[in-house]
DNA sequence: GTAACTGCAAAATATTTGCATCCTT
DNA sequence: AAGGATGCAAATATTTTGCAGTTAC
C-alpha cells in the first residue's frame, strides 16, 4: 500500500536540530521553538506572531536576533508586502545553502490576512522599458485563499 | 507661500492647488510642498525623504497625516517593497477619483536605491493553484535603472 | 464664524545596542 | 574552557494621539 504522507509525518521527517547544525548554528531552545513554529504554520509570520506564540519562552530581543540570523543563513526569507509589514517565511527549496530562491509568488488573503508562499508558481518575467536591467522580481497576489473562498 | 514653478510642472501644466481642490482638501503650505515634492521627484519617496526635504517647513506629524490623507484620496499610493520600507508614489493616471489603479510594475534600483513606477508596464497575470481567487497583483523588479547602468 | 489643519508635547510601539550571565560545543 | 547565545535594561527610532492655537474658506 502507498504510504500516506500526512502533514504529521511530513513534520516528523523534518529534523529541526539538523537544520540548525547544517547552518553552523548552535542548537538552542529559542531557535528550535521558532523554527518549529515556521514548520507548523501555513503561511508567513510576522515578528509579533512569533512573539505571541512563543510567549515568555523566548525573549523579544532573541526573536529579533534569531529572525535576522535565519535570514542571513537562508533558512527563512522576508516576504514582500504591499503594505509595510515585515513577514518571514521558510525557504522551501534549498535556500539553506545560503542563496535565496524565493522567486515564487506570494499570496495574501484579504479575509484571513494569511500570507502564503505559492512555491509552485514562479514569478513571470516582464518586458521592461529601455534602460532598465532586471535582476530579480517579486510578485504579490491578494485575494481569497482556499480557506476563505 | 509661493509655489515654485519648475520647468517640469509648468510644461505638464500641473496645478498643485487644483489637485487639492479636486480632492476637497484645503490648500495649505504643507500639502503643497509635499505634493510638489512628489511631482518633482523621479521615483517613490519614503516618509524620511519627505521629512528631510521639507525640513522645518513641515512638522513630522503633519507629514504622516498628509501622506495618509493623500493615500485615502488616491493622490498617491503605497509602493510595495521587498524589504520593509514604506514608500509612496504619485498615482499617475486617474487615481484621484478615489480608486487606485496602481497595477503597474515597480522597479527598485540596487545601485541608487531609487524606486520608480513603470506606469507603462502592467503586472502580468499568473495561474494560481486551485482554491486561490486572485483580486489584485503587485510586482517589484529589482536591478539597475537607466541612470546606473 | 466654523470646520479643517497644524504644531507641539507626550504616549505608545517598534527596533537596536551593551553587557553580564548562561549554555552549547 | 571558549565562544556563542540569551535575557535584561536601556537607548533609539518610529508612529500615533490629544489638544490648543491657527488658517482656509
Amino acid at each position: 500500500m502507498a504510504l500516506a504522507i500526512t502533514l504529521d509525518n511530513l513534520h516528523n521527517m523534518i529534523n529541526i536540530p539538523d537544520i540548525l547544525k547544517r547552518n553552523s548554528l548552535s542548537i538552542t531552545d529559542g531557535r528550535m521553538k521558532i523554527l518549529e513554529l515556521f514548520y507548523n504554520s501555513e503561511g508567513a509570520l510576522a515578528h509579533a506572531d512569533i512573539e505571541k506564540k512563543t510567549g515568555l519562552a523566548v525573549d523579544r530581543v532573541t526573536v529579533y536576533r534569531t529572525l535576522q540570523t535565519f535570514v542571513e543563513k537562508g533558512i527563512i526569507h522576508q516576504v514582500p508586502t504591499t503594505d509595510n509589514s515585515i513577514l518571514y517565511a521558510l525557504c522551501k527549496h534549498d535556500c539553506e545553502k545560503g542563496h535565496h530562491h524565493d522567486n515564487h509568488v506570494h499570496f495574501v488573503c484579504n479575509q484571513c490576512e494569511a500570507t502564503v508562499c505559492l512555491d509552485e508558481v514562479t514569478v513571470p518575467s516582464v518586458k521592461l522599458p529601455v534602460g532598465f536591467r532586471p535582476v530579480q522580481a517579486a510578485m504579490i497576489v491578494t485575494g481569497l485563499c482556499k480557506n476563505c473562498i
